[in-house]
DNA sequence: AGCGTTTCTGCATCGAGTGCAAGTTTGCAT
DNA sequence: ATGCAAACTTGCACTCGATGCAGAAACGCT
């Protein structure tokens, strides 16, 4: 029972409704994306599940590609915050890395059942593939921007958007080889003691932090 | 008249034959898209204006999007061809400079009339540029694994997909920010004195160098 | 309960892309 | 030249993603 007098901003039972649908599609569409591919699943069958029209599907996603991220710009959101936050001594690389850190602890949708799809996805379907490039440039876009209001003598428009895409080029470019080698090993790992298989995703991390500083060492000076 | 002996490599007929609608169906593309836009364009279209039949354009390209960038492998191969012939005194670094400084030279696909096109619409239209960054990360994880077999003490895969990632992020970034500024001054200028609106509104060239000599300053140390 | 505003849904339609089964052209050996 | 096999082209039918439209249903508010 709710205390009567809370100011409780509860959304009218619409946008409440509306939530459950949303989340009911990407369950279904994750369960199916997971079972049968990705193309494999069309879109009517993923409203079916969810139990909406067909058409309504497109009142909720855009596209069949929407679906798979739908949190597309947290991490944007993070990394600008730690640009507004930044200490007077850090300089550019350093918010960034410090960046980086701060979405490896806080990312919830790492964990969510559609995460462990998309990345099986991402490798294979060149749609998928396509559409995560698009947010990550939309996403680089204003990491440039800020970047460059925040340091408006060192960083000139040009500049900050190089540094913005290198540090975005880089993280993609580790996560992506890691992806890579990871699933190869699995595959490798096949049909040996198929224990309980242990995930590492915390040296990942450590190694895609290492990674990226590498990469970006000679912008700090 | 040529020399009747000469081992011509010339292609069979059949090659020929395919190379030139091949080569019809980019030009009519490239008027077609710079004409109606890109979504207002249809394959019947671009396959009726290079007299072919609609059926037929899926076998020279896989999709439409595809039509945009026929050349797509070339600055790959010549970046690992710069890997190949390295000197023994040269870092990473100095191989993937030289690379880049070797396709600026070498790449003749930057004032083809598609070019002019498809940067127009990279800004415009969310396909191309998703096409577009998933070709470029393809080269990318490519150069990374040839860069970590010719390192391979002193760059593991995770590091060098970093390191390429960097690279062609810091480029890419700067490009389209410079574009953005170039492409928006044009649009100022409209309006007043509508002359013939020269075709060649900037020079791609020189663009493209500043912006890899602004990016890869860092490195350049 | 009743009314205005969203939201949902079916229907019709368009364009991209594919499989198939012809027809047509090219390469090549006789 | 002639004929034949392989490669290429093409139309047809079809699937699927996506959009416009208009009526039906659900919601919020009085």
């Amino acid at each position: 029972m709710p205390s009567p007098l809370s100011p409780a901003p509860q959304p009218s039972l619409r946008e409440r409704k509306r939530e459950r649908t949303r989340h009911a599609l990407i369950d279904a569409a994750a369960e199916l994306f997971g079972r049968q591919g990705y193309d494999e699943t069309t879109v009517a069958e993923i409203a079916a599940a969810a139990e909406i029209g067909t058409r309504t599907f497109f009142t909720y996603f855009a596209s069949k590609e929407d679906l798979l991220f739908p949190e597309s710009d947290a991490r944007a959101r993070i990394t600008l915050e730690a640009i507004a936050d930044r200490r007077a001594d850090e300089g550019p690389v350093d918010i960034l890395l410090r960046a980086l850190d701060t979405v490896a602890e806080t990312d919830t949708d790492m964990v969510s059942p559609m995460a462990a799809v998309r990345t099986r996805l991402f490798r294979t379907v060149p749609a998928v593939r396509g559409k995560a490039m698009q947010v990550q440039m939309d996403t680089q876009q204003e990491i440039a921007r800020a970047l460059s209001t925040a340091f408006p003598d060192r960083l000139d428009r040009v500049t900050a958007a190089a540094l913005a895409g290198a540090f975005t080029g880089a993280v993609a470019g580790a996560v992506t080889a890691l992806l890579d080698t990871a699933l190869l090993d699995e595959e490798d790992a096949e049909g040996k003691a198929d224990g309980p298989r242990a995930e590492q995703p915390f040296d990942h991390r450590a190694l895609i932090r290492e990674a990226t500083a590498v990469a970006l060492a000679p912008w700090r000076r």
